[in-house]
DNA sequence: GTCGATATACAGATGGTCGATATATAAAGA
DNA sequence: TCTTTATATATCGACCATCTGTATATCGAC
């Protein structure tokens, strides 16, 4: 699962939302640094609708238009806490490396042309 | 970037390795979960290698084969640093936002159809 | 009339998946 | 011994899913 679609799934987290309110939505959950594009955030709600994991919540009309809302189904909470878990193992590694990385210095940067034994720090099997 | 380019970089987090041991250790840290195929890596590698997040290391000769080792640049650790951060803040709202919604239970799935006042919970700007 | 909110459509780029191929050595078997 | 098969390693190409970019349409407000 992409980035945009993980927060368009993080959105509707918070309850359903319409299209455009998933847009905002996202800039701001990833402080501005992830703006969707309507094709990105349209084609995805149609993607994630027919996986089944969003689903329409109902139809508003605000100043004529037409608002569609969709929320997360069970089975789509269940994937963005699956994906969610996922996610924080990574970056659990990652971390636990990049630190280990910045206090052996030399060692990480080719210089110690070793074997790397215990290349270890990976969490292993969980 | 995707999930495949960040175990990449994780994975040479940890120093030098070459390609067949990229996969093997992706495949450990991800817990089985991920398993690049050779047609994904060395596509990645070049890919990374052009962008200047990773480089060549050196290259060894084992049993007769050559063993071209990849390491991780310093842009490359300053990247795999930002992108770790950024996942590690997404995953905390969704978090937070699961957690949510599992205790606000129907509030959640539509049943409340309300304005959704402080959605909040999003971190803000960073 | 143009702007903002909202939705739809489509072409193009990027990155990933899958599968096939190649090489060298070691191990297994005829 | 000669051949086949397996293993470790790397390369390539066709295809596909997803995202980006951009254009377009509607309706009400300014």
């Amino acid at each position: 699962m992409q980035e945009p679609t993980f927060l368009i799934l993080t959105a509707l987290a918070a309850g359903p939302q319409h299209g455009y309110g998933v847009i905002t939505d996202v800039r701001e959950i990833s402080a501005g640094r992830v703006v969707l594009r309507a094709g990105t955030l349209y084609a995805a709600l149609d993607r994630l609708q027919a996986e089944g994991l969003i689903a329409d919540d109902r139809e508003e009309v605000v100043d004529g238009r037409v608002r569609r809302y969709y929320r997360l189904t069970d089975s789509g909470g269940a994937r963005l806490t699956a994906e969610t878990e996922r996610l924080r193992r990574h970056t659990e590694v990652a971390t636990t490396r990049l630190r280990a990385r910045l206090a052996g210095g030399a060692a990480f940067h080719g210089l110690a042309g070793g074997a790397l034994s215990g290349r270890g720090l990976a969490g292993g099997a969980a």
